[in-house]
DNA sequence: CGACCTATCAAACGTATGTTTGAAACAGAC
DNA sequence: GTCTGTTTCAAACATACGTTTGATAGGTCG
């Protein structure tokens, strides 16, 4: 066949292995054995390992920034050119990536973890290739996030964004970890969807706190709302 | 001299590349020649790598956590058997690590964001270190957190808990980062105190937001509070 | 002084990494 | 069948890593 199939089971491979284990702590040899290719096949087919770790991003990011446009095109038509409320934003993010055809039943997950690892791992290349690739759904977002929250400065706004980034991509990266902890604890089942259920609500409460400079650190008694 | 300073050298400069690069990015090579000190000195004080990661973790836990215990004391004997408020607990914690005395002007976010690392990247042994030298105080926090929080079912809290602790690891992770954007794109100097001034009031409003099934995902409109 | 323990150093060791090579296998077109 | 371009493969390459070695100094105590 002119396109095998080596090169989506590298990506699988890769995929997977990078979520488990981080990007510097996979090896090129434990992708290619898991895929059961040959070592060369990612230089000859990617190039480098870099640009690997650019494809098994893009494989995700690709697709799905475009359903992404759909769905804020889709809440702004919507809303009819008032701002959409913080709910509506969060949702239209989260239901895009829970919509998203998945290869396995923790696809998201993987990408989620993936995500995180992205920010938190100091790979240089790999921000700079998501800020060229990805940067305009992005910046939709934010900006659709800004007019939401009207009533927060761009300091306040900016950094409870973080924290929302935080929660969402910490939760979501070990999300399989997490459910399996709930099951054996508590003997409860959690889909993802379920906890994108929770964590909206946790994260747009959030973001609508009470100004934080009017909570300050003391030895006295202070209490929330 | 009997214990040369040979031993904080290298605990310096492995405290500052770890948390600038990450632990497996981080070579031996790059850490005696920042410390000054021969290359077989790390194996010869520490006995491995890893060990030495240990090392670094334990100069500012240790210390860490006997602060947080007394910091616990006197918030329990402060509620006379009561049950703190969260906001109270939360800041019980914040300001043990704001107030803890550094070694440098970067000291508190330099390990804010090894914490954020430790958390992140998926070092088995480190994690295994941590649970087993300082699990005391962290189950202790998580008593204060269930006592504050009696509202919540025990599933509730356990996934908001995740939430914390994600928005909490991820922005101290990346903290320096974060910091050097926020500066460039609105001019803003930013400590590591107000950071924690807004992320504690940002946790405590999400700990505390309404049932979360009562908000569900649709393409009507949902509004929060 | 000489014995002894500790600390430092340059050099080497073995291993694992990402990448490259050159030949072999395979495909489709003529 | 033969040619042509693509894909696979085993092997090697150069480099970087964590760790070990054995020699050398420095200090302390009898």
């Amino acid at each position: 066949m002119a396109q095998s199939d080596t090169v989506d089971r590298i990506l699988d491979a890769a995929e997977e292995l990078f979520a488990e284990r981080g990007f510097s702590e996979t090896s090129l040899r434990m992708i290619t054995s898991k895929a059961k290719v040959n070592l060369a096949a990612v230089n000859y087919h990617f190039g480098s390992k870099n640009a690997l770790i650019h494809a098994v991003f893009a494989r995700f990011l690709t697709p799905f920034s475009a359903t992404l446009e759909n769905a804020f095109n889709d809440l702004e038509t919507r809303c009819d050119g008032q701002p959409p409320t913080l709910n509506q934003t969060l949702w239209a993010l989260t239901e895009s990536a829970v919509r998203m055809p998945q290869r396995n039943e923790n696809g998201i997950s993987i990408f989620m973890r993936l995500l995180g690892l992205a920010y938190t791992q100091s790979q240089g290349h790999l921000r700079k290739f998501l800020e060229q690739e990805y940067s305009q759904p992005f910046s939709r977002f934010m900006r659709l996030l800004k007019e939401s929250t009207p009533q927060l400065s761009a300091v306040d706004r900016y950094w409870r964004i973080q924290f929302m980034l935080g929660a969402t991509a910490f939760t979501m990266s070990s999300s399989d970890a997490l459910r399996d902890i709930l099951q054996n604890k508590l003997g409860v089942e959690t889909t993802v969807q379920e906890i994108a259920a929770r964590l909206v609500p946790f994260l747009a409460a959030g973001m609508q706190a009470e100004d934080p400079m009017l909570i300050m650190p003391s030895a006295g008694k202070t209490s929330v709302a």
